[in-house]
DNA sequence: GTAGATGCAAAGTATTTGCGACAAG
DNA sequence: CTTGTCGCAAATACTTTGCATCTAC
């Protein structure tokens, strides 16, 4: 549903315009997590006349409002997937380049002791797990 | 001591030029994260007539053999530091862009374990976390 | 001697931006 | 209305590469 998102928008002050739109729409009903490119290919078949420029504009304020979340993983392109509630981080086959989300709460609670015994507020991290699937 | 990368080059059968040389005497004696274009600059007060593209060149080289680990963190350029024995991770203060380094084995742990729960065998990770001091 | 390395400048990628036209609130 | 957005193409930032020359082994 981009919905959320329009919400989130309006939430936030952010005009919202056609192309914004359907950039939500997009991202909300994307479950992988698509590049700018990839992004501007599925945008462009909604509405062919929505230009990259725009895209990578649209990306940047929605990351910026809370809405996007913004991953450099290995290997070049910026990727984007709609923000939620439930904070998860990314497994990837770096075969296949096949992305797996995954919670583990423990983790999440020693980052945060990590960062304290340095005297530091934890306000953001990044975990990347790079995998092969086992051939069991 | 720039003997280490001089040794794991020779290990490797990378050829051993002027130029590397120096980018590893520099690399070793550098005690922070430098990107490519600091790198450079370090360089070039030893040997100014290197150019930025066998640096651009050589940190590749030696990241692929496994002599210097990359960074893309937050915000733009890729860093480069030294590889050693101990691995560490990294704490990046979001305000100054100071990184500490520190290492947690109960984390290295529970990430293999969550890999393991998914099918795969680890082969790599990335972890950052991203704080700001405590005004204790 | 020969395969591989270097310097230079030109070419790529990925992303950002100036600007006049246009649209949301 | 007025401020912010869009499309376009040009600009930027970072990194890679073709080629002729040079150097480590």
């Amino acid at each position: 549903m981009s919905l959320t998102i329009e919400k989130k928008c309006k939430a936030k002050g952010v005009k919202l315009t056609d192309q914004r739109k359907v950039i939500a729409k997009v991202m909300s009903e994307s479950t992988d997590h698509p590049n700018v490119d990839e992004l501007y290919n599925r945008v462009s078949k909604i509405d062919s006349k929505i230009s990259i420029a725009t895209v990578y504009r649209t990306v940047k304020l929605f990351e910026e409002s809370g809405i996007l979340a913004k991953h450099d993983f290995k290997g070049g392109k910026a990727r984007y997937e709609e923000l939620n509630e439930g904070h998860h981080d990314h497994l990837i086959d770096i075969k296949t380049g096949e992305i797996i989300e995954f919670v583990n709460e423990e983790i999440e609670e020693l980052q945060k002791k990590v960062a304290e015994k340095h005297g530091y507020d934890l306000v953001d991290h990044k975990l990347e797990l790079y995998g092969v699937k086992k051939k069991s």
